[in-house]
DNA sequence: GTCTATAGTCGGATAGAC
DNA sequence: GTCTATCCGACTATAGAC
């Protein structure tokens, strides 16, 4: 039976490092890279001896997917209660057409935000990265978190414009409306040079929302 | 003086080394990015030695520089008349409502036929990777590539909403409505899982068309 | 659990023969 | 210009002291 006290230490302490890791693992790899990011940088910016990675996550590739993992609970936690109102509301009941519009809207909205803040670009970034060089962690990301909300704004356009969910049409047409917002994600340092800035600022949010809104009632009205 | 045969045979070897290269740099580049590609993928890519990228480039970042050149050479030749074409008809001539919105159509259709071109995804890649870790070659293709095309997108779009090119509303409007093709090769890894395919097929580029048709007409008419 | 020291591997670049 | 052989540095992972 083990002590309290080691008990306490061991967790707290252990958790501490593999928090701090995880953690430094989002800034590191979405700063350089899967290949680019080293262990000593890993280490140093969590401030953890470089043998902690092997140790807590068996290797460099263990904390990459642990970074994963926490990028999908993150995503899972902000992303997710929007996607699920959303889909009930499709499921029962039969939301007007003024009510799919808000509800498209809102989502969007709720991206801009995301696309705005402080902590989500480096999220983003990793996001991005594997969709130019997918790996394992790409189809989590897909199963777990970018399927759903594809699915459900898929299901929204498509009822709009009276086509099936699934067809090719309403696929290719919502992937085209959330391209609206992720390409602020995706292509973050064309806008930002091209605006003169170094971050967005709220001013960007709120013009933002009110073109968004713009674009999506003028296509589906 | 040198002798004929040997410039010969010096122009062509070694044209035709530094062309495999810069070729499957292109290739190697985008399917791994700059930290994951090696010199030895490279050189057995190309089917070169080793050595001659020392040799031809001064090493792994000259040759990647030589191929972010033939990437703005490339997007040069694509983009560039159409890009031209519309500037000059905005500064000389008033076009009307109707001809700004075929402009802007003419340039987003041409946008899609290189999105589901099979040349251009590499193409692509390697610009979005460097939007994502930005080094001197996103200047590069920032200053002499992708600032043009995002000004006259952006000039356009600001006509047709009354507002001032440089204005802060008209270049998000116009980054939006270029992202709507744009996410197509940022995240094509997504849309292609999504639609259950291995690439865009012709049918999805005709559906395209139509959808950013519909969608530029109800946003700016 | 945390550290130092080090092993083992692979990367890019070079020397020098041809 | 092209090749082979090799160097040197950086990387990840491990062994073993504390």
């Amino acid at each position: 039976m083990r002590k309290t006290k080691n008990m306490y230490s061991k967790d707290r302490q252990s958790d501490d490092a593999r928090r701090r890791l995880v953690r430094a693992g989002i800034a590191v790899f979405a700063k350089y890279g899967y290949e680019g990011a080293s262990t000593r940088m890993l280490a140093s910016e969590a401030k953890v001896n470089l043998a902690a990675i092997p140790y807590y996550f068996g290797g460099k590739e263990g904390l990459y997917h642990a970074v994963i993992r926490s990028i999908v609970a993150f995503g899972q936690e902000k992303i997710f209660p929007g996607i699920m109102e959303a889909r009930k509301r499709l499921d029962s009941g039969n939301p007007s057409r003024d009510e799919l519009i808000r509800m498209l809207e809102n989502l969007m909205l709720h991206y801009i935000g995301l696309v705005t803040s402080d902590e989500t670009p480096n999220v983003a970034r990793i996001m991005f990265q594997e969709q130019l060089h997918p790996t394992k962690a790409f189809s989590i990301f897909y199963e777990e978190l970018l399927k759903e909300e594809h699915c459900v704004v898929t299901a929204i356009v498509a009822r709009l414009l009276k086509l099936r969910p699934d067809s090719q049409e309403a696929i290719l047409n919502a992937h085209a409306i959330l391209g609206q917002v992720m390409i602020f994600l995706a292509g973050r340092a064309l806008i930002l040079r091209r605006l003169g800035q170094e971050k967005f600022t709220g001013d960007d949010a709120e013009l933002l929302q009110t073109i968004m809104q713009q674009h999506i009632r003028r296509i589906f009205k």
